[in-house]
DNA sequence: GCAAAAGTGTTTGACGTACACCCATGG
DNA sequence: CCATGGGTGTACGTCAAACACTTTTGC
């Protein structure tokens, strides 16, 4: 009835979309118990010279996930890695440039967040853009949404950690347990058992494996070397966990 | 340096998008004990005359929520719901409309996960297009990859259920413990604790207060009805809580 | 009175919390 | 030998699990 013409009557007004994939990427230096994400200077308009996390429009044939592992590799070289998907940003006007009328393509963005061992993980500077290591506690105001995604990816860590052996995928493959008391206590704050206790916990769950080997580190009793047993574990994947 | 023309370097073969939102709606109906889903009969191609769960594609100007909302208030009346965003998916090829040779516009699906209340949920039959209540176990296949996008929300359905206070949204204003007992089951299943120790803890959490208002549903002992308190919870939000 | 549903209480064991304390090394 | 960090043990309180039991209704 009263259609414009003889195809379908048209959609009404469908909004036009580029699909962007921004990584909040974070890693643990122990060393200095600092829990870090990775920001990059933009080179480009919108927001020119601002700090962004790394971020990209998706290309033809490329999945969301895909496009979140080229640009973490474009910036990092890395080997053990968790990635997930975190939230999707989609209201309009989020970016700049959207046309001001409403009319024309929108940008939408599909966020990830990234777990990566620090030492291991090396920044690839092209010797043009900026790119750095920022403590959550201190990054700067950002590019878009940004500090939203940000916010947003710090509190996924941070129930992850407790619930979840992401820990294991950022640790050397040995360790000991006040490396990976450390890396808690250093994502979560002190808010939570002393070491006595989470090594006790941690033990009892049976999925870390003494391997008899001691490393000294400076004064001090050597302490044990531990691996992760991904067989013990695997009968307790998706099972309620707490590592708190 | 070898720019085709004057204007920059363009970008490397971007892909357009629609955006979709698709909705995993849940409701349970405590009388025959079901855990419910919302599906629809598609209209159109593709996937002509297949159940799929209730989407849209997302106009101009509109945000994401909204176009979830708007879907929702399309094929159900409905004055309490919780609602929140689920996940996206956005691999090439998930939508038949998308061209095979992978060059055109892909479609891609943020998908939300709400939860209403049964028997106040009225549907909106237009008489041509089919709507319905399917029990979650017993779903049909469903057009795109909505059988994934069920699973995923079936699953975050009933985490919320363990710690937050979702079932609220969703009960009546005053409601007897073994209505709450009887949701947990229907969604949960048995495995976990009895009456008596579910009970004994949520009334202990504080944030229920007793209407003195007795009731009697056929033999047995009249119960007492409930009401949630939000004042009570509201020192509680956030913090790690168990209603297992 | 009896079945059915609501509500109360009690026992037990597991576990988190907060400590105190022993062990092994470097300086 | 002592400071430093690793590792073990214990005492206490809390709470989940299981189950027995009482109360109040309809029939």
């Amino acid at each position: 009835m009263a259609g414009r013409s003889l195809k379908p009557i048209p959609k009404p007004d469908l909004a036009d979309f580029k699909v962007g994939v921004d990584n909040a990427i974070f890693s643990v230096d122990t060393a200095q118990n600092r829990l870090l994400v990775l920001l990059v200077m933009r080179q480009e308009d919108p927001f020119l010279n601002q700090w962004s996390l790394p971020g990209t429009l998706v290309r033809q044939g490329e999945s969301l996930e895909q496009a979140a592992y080229r640009i973490l590799a474009e910036k990092i070289r890395v080997k053990n890695l968790y990635l997930e998907q975190l939230y999707t940003f989609g209201n309009p006007g989020r970016d700049p440039r959207e046309a001001p009328d409403s009319y024309g393509v929108r940008y939408l963005s599909v966020s990830y967040f990234a777990l990566v061992r620090f030492e291991e993980a090396e920044l690839i500077a092209d010797g043009v853009s900026g790119i750095a290591w920022y403590p959550v506690q201190q990054v700067p105001q950002l590019a878009f949404d940004h500090n939203q995604i940000l916010a947003y990816g710090y509190r996924r860590l941070r129930n992850k950690l407790e619930y979840s052996p992401v820990a294991f995928d950022v640790l050397p493959e040995v360790f000991t347990l006040s490396d990976l008391y450390q890396l808690y206590t250093t994502v979560l704050g002190e808010n939570f058992a002393d070491y006595s206790n989470f090594r006790a916990r941690l033990l009892k769950l049976g999925f870390l494996c003494d391997t008899g080997v001691k490393v000294s580190r400076g004064a001090g009793r050597p302490a044990s070397l531990y691996r992760f047993d991904a067989e013990a574990f695997a009968p307790l994947k998706d099972k309620p966990l707490v590592f708190i």
